[in-house]
DNA sequence: ATCCTCCCCTAC
DNA sequence: TAAGGTAGGGGAGGAT
């Protein structure tokens, strides 16, 4: 899968010019004609949908768009219109149609793609004693019924159909739920309601176009059509996208032929005039009789859309509130954990994942297998296949719909009519018109008005996919899977078979397989294979032989070549490389010297289509992380805060997941640039800069509890307003795996913290006695027991042990405490390594960073400032009590030092001090003996000296 | 010289 | 409205 479609439109164009002994399925060159097409079909109204003859179509649309009417589709029309009253005529007969006639005057024209399809919107008609009208007639037609246009049908509609209320589908299924007509007003087509009220506006008044009943109707029933109006606005649920195309293919024939294009049978008047008519006829379905409206309907209108389009944002939970509400970070507690469900880079880039545990066995490697193909034995040169399904995300969600083979076709998220929607995939036919991915819907329908779009269905791309490696796998023992849709074969061990041969016998099974085309490169090499897929492609095969190397790489663009990206491209651009031809003439010392050794070498191996790689080697994962940068908006840092959790929770599972426990965590913040203003894309994370920082523990760890500690110590050095952040992510490194870890969570800094260092063990006392242990009598307490000790109301923060922590060995529900804040030396703890900071902070309910705000960036924080210019105590003077108020209230005896082990980043066993009281507890008990220990040993240097002085002096 | 951190670039 | 992720590789520069 090709996430930069503009690269796989390129290489089409190139096709001719690089295609060596190509043997393409698709002998129809859909590029051919792009020129024509762009020419031609933008400007009508889909003629493309429905044209066997597509010039002679549009010449006459071109001509006259909506009088040049030939006298067989007058004909034609009135024959659909016979049938369709005949049809009418008949169930009512058979006693089929013996519902109430809700849309008796009703006359609905369906113009585009609709959910539900046209055919089920004609069968309400026809069932509910409407009408349905095959083309577009301003004189027949009552409502125009679609889900979403493009402009210029909105142009045309507003031009040519006299104001005709322009209504969403669920009017029709939200009439029949209810059993009655109900006002057509609120399910106005967006694009149209800012417009829409206005032409009201100048009616209303005089007209009663909308009466105090229908607002009120509309009012009452305002939360019965919410549902299904967001369905119908966008898509169906996600996961649930194959209902979408179910009910497309039931319509095929409308999409194709019917629904495309409004037509007129009548000249155009398109005045003033007409318009009030025909809207005055509207009222008649609409005010139901009431003509009674007060003045102030009219100021009331605009209120009325207004709310109508908040209705649209219904959120799932059917709550009144506007979708927008739950789609940021800020308002959606879920947000994390439903962004990753929603996003289709995410699907990307785990997929991997999932494929290694689909395929344990397959997907292990090849390591002791071969060695490098270079070095391969005798002649035997290597065979290389690199395979790629078309435009895999179209391809997958269309393949049950033949008719929409050759049409232009996008996946993208929603089709909601202000398309700031991300193309996420298109297919040829689409390409041709220029749509690509990452291009906004709205832009799209711009550049192709007639494009088909169709939500994500990743279940289908998960299932299309193990379909692909199921034949992959059974071809060939050594397949390197590059992605979904992507992978390496090596079959230069398959003798007898020839590799052109196998691949078309792939490619073949995966289309008979999953309805869906892929390309194929052969090659010496995993480059070659891969460069010749390009050439190939869409639904074709390449193969390189070594002898056309050299030419199918000297006029080949830069960009073609893997690793090159726009920023590489640039820079080369900027020598006067285009070609891998100019490539070649830079040495790879000059190369090494602009772009850094290894860059510089692969460069001049690339031009060379060199390439040392072998298929199948599969790494160890060496990092894990989760990030989000759409969405992102916190208005404080309690915000922030829960979103920290929430990804620190995410990442802690995909640790989990996988089996690994890691060391390091670097936590990625995007900050909005400066004068960077609110990005076009919908809650985009529009201009930042990249920020981050990152830790080592000394425990590796997958515990979310812990991650959230480490993470929020993090997140204090960037020292950032929240309101700036437009992107939060957090990555695991030096991972660890599990299964060389049995038992390590007793290890663990936090188990322990909790738990008695072996050379402080002491008798236990009871979890119930330092429970009613008053507040500061701590004598004769074990270490965990001290920082387990009720001093709450001293410290305003008690530490919640969590029920799952069972390696702490600390009673279930028992709410520990910890030394007062004030009994802390901060001149110590502000030298903590982070992670320990983290967790002190953590233990401390977060009030640790407040107490000593500082930065790691900056070497003289705030706290450090302070204390200096307070004249404080070092560490190594003494004690520093920071706040003086509370200094006063402590007793000399509770001021005694107690020293805490603990272990540092480098498993050092380091010092620090704890104010903890009294004085007799086992750290000072610790500390004395160290104390003796140490004094005696000076004392032992000391005799030992003044014995061999004088035996020197002597 | 080597390691580490903080980036950036790239591919899918 | 919309879902701009994930992971690997590598370079620059500083610390040791």
């Amino acid at each position: 899968m090709s996430l930069d479609s503009s690269r796989s439109a390129s290489s089409t164009g190139q096709k001719s010019k690089r295609s060596f002994n190509s043997i393409s399925s698709n002998p129809s060159s859909s590029s051919n004609n792009k020129k024509h097409k762009k020419n031609t079909n933008q400007k009508t109204l889909g003629a493309v949908w429905g044209a066997k003859s597509p010039s002679s179509s549009r010449s006459s649309f071109r001509k006259s768009p909506f009088s040049d009417f030939g006298s067989y589709m007058v004909h034609k029309n009135r024959k659909l219109h016979n049938q369709f009253d005949a049809e009418a005529s008949s169930s009512s007969h058979s006693g089929l149609s013996c519902e109430k006639p809700i849309f008796r005057g009703i006359s609905i024209f369906v113009d585009g793609f609709t959910i539900p399809s046209s055919q089920e919107l004609r069968g309400y008609m026809l069932k509910y004693g409407g009408r349905h009208e095959n083309y577009f007639s301003r004189y027949r037609v009552t409502h125009i019924i679609c889900s979403n246009l493009p402009d210029c049908k909105i142009k045309n509609i507003r031009s040519f159909s006299g104001g005709l209320p322009v209504v969403k589908p669920t009017w029709i299924l939200d009439s029949v739920a209810a059993n009655k007509l109900l006002s057509w007003f609120p399910y106005q087509l967006d694009q149209l309601v800012d417009n829409q009220p206005r032409l009201l506006d100048f009616f209303a008044p005089k007209n009663s176009l909308v009466s105090k009943d229908a607002l009120l109707q509309y009012e009452n029933e305002d939360t019965s059509f919410k549902g299904s109006e967001q369905k119908d606005e966008s898509f169906p649920e996600v996961g649930q996208p194959l209902l979408h195309s179910q009910q497309i293919s039931g319509e095929s024939d409308d999409i194709m032929c019917q629904n495309t294009d409004i037509l007129i049978e009548e000249p155009t008047v398109g005045s003033e005039k007409s318009c009030k008519v025909k809207i005055v006829e509207m009222s008649n379905f609409d005010a139901e009789g009431d003509s009674n409206v007060k003045d102030e309907l009219q100021t009331n209108l605009h209120e009325l859309s207004v709310s109508s389009y908040c209705s649209d944002n219904q959120d799932s939970k059917g709550l009144p509130s506007r979708l927008s509400y739950r789609s940021h970070s800020t308002k959606d507690p879920d947000f994390v954990e439903n962004y990753f469900k929603n996003s289709r880079l995410h699907f990307i880039g785990t997929w991997r994942n999932r494929y290694r545990k689909h395929f344990p066995n397959l997907s292990k490697g090849f390591k002791n297998m071969d060695s490098n193909p270079n070095d391969r034995t005798g002649s035997q040169k290597t065979s290389i296949i690199h395979i790629d399904m078309d435009c895999f995300f179209v391809s997958v969600v269309i393949r049950n719909h033949p008719e929409l083979k050759d049409k232009p076709v996008a996946v993208c998220h929603s089709d909601n009519p202000k398309g700031t929607a991300e193309i996420s995939s298109a297919n040829y036919p689409a390409r041709d018109y220029g749509v690509r991915a990452g291009i906004f819907v709205r832009d799209a329908k711009a550049l192709c008005p007639h494009l088909v779009i169709f939500p994500y269905n990743f279940e289908a791309y998960e299932e299309v996919a193990d379909q692909f490696y199921n034949i992959l796998h059974k071809h060939c023992k050594k397949v390197q899977a590059v992605s979904c849709d992507e992978a390496f074969l090596d079959v230069t061990d398959l003798e007898g078979e020839d590799p052109e041969l196998l691949a078309l016998t792939i490619r073949k099974e995966i289309f008979e397989s999953t309805g869906c085309t892929a390309s194929a490169g052969i090659a010496g090499n995993m480059l070659l294979s891969r460069l010749a897929t390009r050439t190939a492609k869409p639904d074709g095969q390449c193969y390189i032989p070594p002898k056309k190397v050299d030419d199918y790489l000297c006029q080949l663009p830069i960009k073609e070549l893997p690793g090159i990206g726009h920023v590489l491209e640039e820079k080369l651009k900027k020598k006067n490389v285009q070609t891998c031809g100019q490539l070649r003439i830079l040495s790879k010392d000059t190369l090494q010297k602009d772009f850094g050794m290894k860059t510089g070498e692969m460069l001049w191996n690339y031009s060379r289509g060199i390439d040392n790689r072998h298929v199948g080697m599969i790494q160890e994962t060496k990092s894990i992380g989760a990030e989000v940068n759409w969405g992102v908006r916190f208005k404080d840092s309690k915000d922030s805060q829960n979103f920290l959790s929430s990804l620190c929770k995410e990442v802690s599972l995909r640790l989990q997941g996988c089996g690994v426990q890691g060391r390091s965590f670097t936590l990625k913040i995007k900050k909005r640039r400066k004068y960077a203003e609110e990005p076009v894309k919908y809650m985009g994370c529009g201009h930042c800069e990249n920020l981050s920082h990152s830790i080592t523990v000394p425990v590796a760890t997958d515990d979310a509890e812990v991650l959230q500690r480490i993470t929020k110590q993090l997140f204090g050095f960037f020292n950032i307003d929240v309101k700036e952040i437009r992107g939060i992510g957090l990555q695991a490194s030096k991972l660890e795996s599990v299964d060389f870890k049995q038992g390590v969570g007793k290890n663990s800094l936090k188990t322990w913290l909790r738990s008695t260092p072996a050379n402080l063990e002491k008798p236990r006392i009871s979890n119930s006695v330092i429970k009613d242990k008053p507040v500061g009598d701590c004598q004769g307490v074990s270490a965990d027991e001290i920082l387990g000790q009720s001093c709450e109301d001293m410290v305003g923060a008690s530490y919640s042990v969590d029920n799952n922590s069972s390696s702490s060995g600390l009673c279930p529900n028992k709410v520990s405490a910890i030394p007062p804040l004030c009994h802390l030396d901060f001149g110590v703890v502000e030298n903590l390594p982070p992670e320990l900071f983290s967790e002190l902070n953590e233990i401390y309910g977060g009030k640790l960073v407040d107490f000593v705000p500082r930065s790691k960036g900056n070497s003289e924080s705030t706290s450090s400032a302070l204390l200096h210019e307070e004249g404080k105590m070092s560490e190594a003077e003494g004690p520093v009590f920071y706040d003086p108020a509370t200094l006063n209230k402590i007793s000399k005896e509770e001021k005694a030092v107690a020293f805490l082990i603990i272990i540092s980043s480098e498993n050092l066993w380091k010092p620090y001090s704890i104010q903890v009281s009294p004085i007799f507890n086992p750290f000072i008990f610790y500390f004395l003996i160290s104390f003796i220990i140490l004094n005696s040993i000076l004392c032992i240097v000391y005799m030992l000296y003044d014995f061999v002085c004088p035996l020197y002096v002597a």
